[in-house]
DNA sequence: CTGCGGTCCTGAAGGC
DNA sequence: TGCCTTCAGGACCGCA
């Protein structure tokens, strides 16, 4: 699903496409999606993508923004020419490689006839257009103030799993459930730890761990695992699904002690990690 | 503060 | 074959 790495894939995706572009039309398909009056950025031309947390803003010249939240499910594909938007792969689920699709619920169209499609099989992901980014509260865990000691203070006064709140986005924004599992694993934490009882020796280990976790992330251009949606703009697919350290990882063995990896449920989210390495 | 359950939605998987 | 039920999951909300 889409975190950090997939939604930040995108965003340098974007940046590298829409710089400067004139949008001319919206075509809004489902309108519990979008919030806002479209008519205030048509005409308006993109100068800059930003991105917090899961949201990826569009900064638009007269200053409002178009903000997409992709939830479980959200695609945004670009097409160079509308008419003709064919993608190199079937897009998951859509059985089909042109776009518009089914479950095509937006689109925006340029003044260079490129366009961009925004999918949602399951209609959780949303548009919303403001006069600010949507700004997530807590500190993104890409940016400089993601710190060991901002991670020690955002878990010192809790006492709840440390995996839920690695997960919570008004302690640190980004991490989903693939990369809060698979930080968890590189740090030897057990998910289940009280936040407040972890040592500040294992607090550095899971800062470095997160940030280890999102760049392999990063480098992998998020990931596209079978039973997951994301894709990148063009089609493409995310490779991270091949280097999956714990998540979805259950009844394979531990690469580190070859006991077979358990899943439990916690915060109503699937939890994956090794039961002998993992304190 | 904390956890729990419900809500949105739909395809997949399992039961019979 | 096919219908029916259950489930996952990010963020949010109401409730105990």
């Amino acid at each position: 699903m889409p975190e950090l790495p997939e939604v930040e894939s995108i965003r340098m995706y974007l940046d590298a496409h829409l710089i400067g572009k004139k949008l001319i039309d919206i075509e809004i398909r489902e309108p519990k999606m979008f919030f806002g009056n479209p008519k205030k950025i048509i005409g308006e031309k993109i100068v800059q993508i930003l991105r917090s947390g899961k949201v990826v803003n569009l900064q638009f010249e007269n200053n409002k923004y178009l903000s997409t939240h992709l939830k479980l499910s959200g695609q945004i594909l670009y097409a160079p020419d509308k008419q003709h938007a064919v993608f190199a792969n079937p897009i998951p689920r859509a059985n089909t490689d042109t776009m518009p699709g089914k479950t095509t619920h937006i689109i925006l169209t340029f003044d260079d006839n490129s366009a961009l499609f925004f999918n949602d099989m399951r209609k959780f992901g949303w548009m919303k257009l403001g006069d600010k980014p949507e700004h997530a509260k807590g500190t993104d865990v890409l940016s400089p103030e993601f710190t060991e000691e901002y991670l020690r203070k955002a878990i010192s006064k809790t006492a709840r799993p440390i995996k839920v709140v690695l997960m919570d986005q008004e302690k640190m924004a980004g991490i989903g459930n693939i990369y809060a599992n698979d930080a968890l694993y590189l740090a030897k934490i057990h998910p289940a730890r009280k936040a407040n009882s972890l040592t500040p020796d294992e607090i550095n280990t899971l800062h470095q761990a997160i940030l280890d976790s999102i760049h392999e992330g990063l480098q992998y251009k998020g990931s596209s695992a079978q039973d997951e949606l994301y894709i990148m703009p063009d089609s493409s697919k995310g490779e991270y699904q091949h280097h999956f350290k714990a998540y979805h990882q259950h009844g394979k063995p531990c690469k580190r002690c070859g006991t077979l990896l358990v899943r439990i449920e916690l915060g109503g989210r699937g939890t994956f990690f090794c039961p002998t390495c993992q304190k």
